[in-house]
DNA sequence: CTGAAAGCGCTTACAG
DNA sequence: CTGAAAGCGCTTACAG
């Protein structure tokens, strides 16, 4: 590999010319800065970044730790996240936590080891111990997306969990509904408490009373809407007829448990899903769902980790809009 | 940050002494590693990963390019190269092309740069010249997986994809259908024209004529394959009993042209896709669909790269078992 | 088993 | 505008 020396005497100049020729060319005049670009050119040369990095200690390399690729969620956060990276001459590493602790530690790691310069973590399911270091360390630039900890105040970029669970229910409630039920993700989630939250104030308002029986815990997956929609349409008297899931996947899930329980959606049963995914216009019937500002939130969230790596002074924790998309999936209450 | 230096100083020992203790352990005495380790702990080091890979130069990063973060077709892909990558020692740098040659490039730039290792690559929508030139050097450990170019040698991990689309429609050929029509991906990916073949020579081993206007194009989005789909259900009476996709979210988009037009699948209509993703259980009808062992071929991919940056000799081309898996979108053909 | 020393390829403060 | 020189933090061949 040709370095920065062969093109300084293929130029005929110095490599600190070269160098300035390279990283800011106002630096240099125009006939010396035109003989670089010829010699780099000529011997094929291209930048070490190790060398640089090691020199400026920095990596232009952002982290980006997400719990599962396999998310459909995740896609246009990321989309967003790069698209700002990018264009401020960064590049984004994607970790894959994949429910293991130790990558997640390797990827956190990549930053005292200047290989990255930042982290942006979109999973609580990552070890504590290890967040709870970095965050004393006030050095250490890390930023939430989507998620956050209830018990750890790090930089965030969110959405109004509660309050969007809040109107889906209400909008179950308005369309005359009683006997609503409810798919949590995982229950230690702070953003599924929030949501859970959002649906008991949505019940609650209306004067409902809250059936523990009918909050029932998933993980997120078509599989355990499935699961536990089952499970609710079992009981076939005072049945639920509507169920507010926390993800459009489990509420996929509940569709099909629907139609293997011969319950029509949405003349006998209405589905609520949350985060607006590709697939939820797709299924049948399609998905009336609360959409998030998916990219919206990757833009802002990479923003906010680079103003915080130009000690910028910033707004710290950000709220989006969210909006109720209403489908096919949902209908007036059937009469009992 | 601490460096090297300062382990040495509190182990009291040469930087020499201390790398050696971190790198290869076994050359080092017992009471030795034990004092750098100590020491190691008590200054808070961590190695400055950008000064090793200029020293070693070589950066044990691997990258992926892919065409879109969104496709679920890759996530598992994904996992079965991070697996591998990382049981290595190497890590995974997801790099979405998303139709934008500069990124590409910049990719493609990570390896000359000394950032990256290798560069495995997942689509074929790469500008052409760039690939080139790369494979025409040898030294650039370059390997693809699922996608080929046809007119370029490089290591590849595939599947067989004219056998399986050969073997998809020879199914529904033995379900009786003979108006099968198709949806193509990207006319001019080589997989696509490969798929193209096997549903062609599966009709003209069943003597059935190929209608010029029962192929269409599309795009591997469900939208495209709403869209084709409509318009391949217009002609009422004789319009297709059976449509071939070639991936499943434009499957997805045919059942939902299907439900548009008061078509019933599987009486009226039999719809095929491929891939096995994650929603094809999900929709309504579950999807009979062609499976590809997508987590075995992302292992083998970085396997095969791993090896070649070990020099080693490896088969510079690969072939994995696909499957067809019926479910209940695909029935035996309506009487006409 | 250990240390002194060279060097990986850059960048940048300093001097002119 | 340009160059000589120091130095970023490691690793490793060499010598002992």
């Amino acid at each position: 590999m040709p370095t920065i020396k062969d093109v300084a005497r293929a130029a005929n100049c110095s490599t600190a010319t070269v160098s300035r020729a390279l990283a800011s060319p106002e630096k240099v005049s125009d006939a010396t800065r035109h003989r670089v670009a010829q010699a780099v050119a000529k011997v094929g040369y291209s930048l070490n970044a190790a060398a640089r990095n090691l020199r400026r200690s920095e990596s232009r390399t952002i982290v980006v730790i997400l719990p599962n690729i396999a998310n459909p969620f995740f896609s246009d956060v990321i989309s967003g996240l790069e698209s700002v990276a990018h264009q401020a001459g960064y590049q984004v590493l994607l970790g894959d936590a994949g429910n293991n602790p130790d990558r997640v530690a390797s990827y956190f790691n990549l930053v005292p080891s200047n290989q990255a310069d930042g982290i942006i973590l979109l999973s609580t399911e990552v070890p504590m111990a290890l967040v709870r270091e970095r965050q004393a360390d006030a050095g250490f630039p890390l930023v939430m997306a989507c998620e956050y900890f209830d018990n750890l105040s790090l930089p965030t970029i969110h959405i109004d969990n509660e309050q969007a669970a809040h109107k889906a229910t209400e909008y179950l409630v308005a369309l005359g509904h009683q006997r609503i039920a409810t798919i949590t993700g995982p229950a230690r989630n702070p953003i599924c408490k929030d949501r859970l939250r959002g649906y008991r104030h949505g019940l609650a308002d209306a004067g409902l009373n809250i059936q523990d029986d009918w909050i029932v815990e998933g993980d997120f997956t078509f599989h355990s809407g499935y699961e536990q929609g089952r499970i609710l349409l079992q009981q076939d008297k005072k049945r639920p007829t509507a169920i507010f899931c926390q993800n459009d996947e489990m509420a996929i899930g509940v569709l099909k448990a629907a139609r293997d329980a011969g319950v029509v959606v949405p003349e006998q049963l209405s589905v609520i899903g949350f985060d607006d995914i590709g697939f939820s216009q797709y299924c049948e019937p399609e998905l009336t769902t609360v959409h998030q500002p998916r990219e919206a939130i990757g833009r802002t969230a990479m923003r906010l980790l680079l103003d915080i790596l130009k000690q910028r002074n910033v707004p710290l924790d950000q709220s989006l809009k969210t909006q109720l998309i209403v489908r096919s999936s949902t209908a007036r209450a059937p009469r009992d």
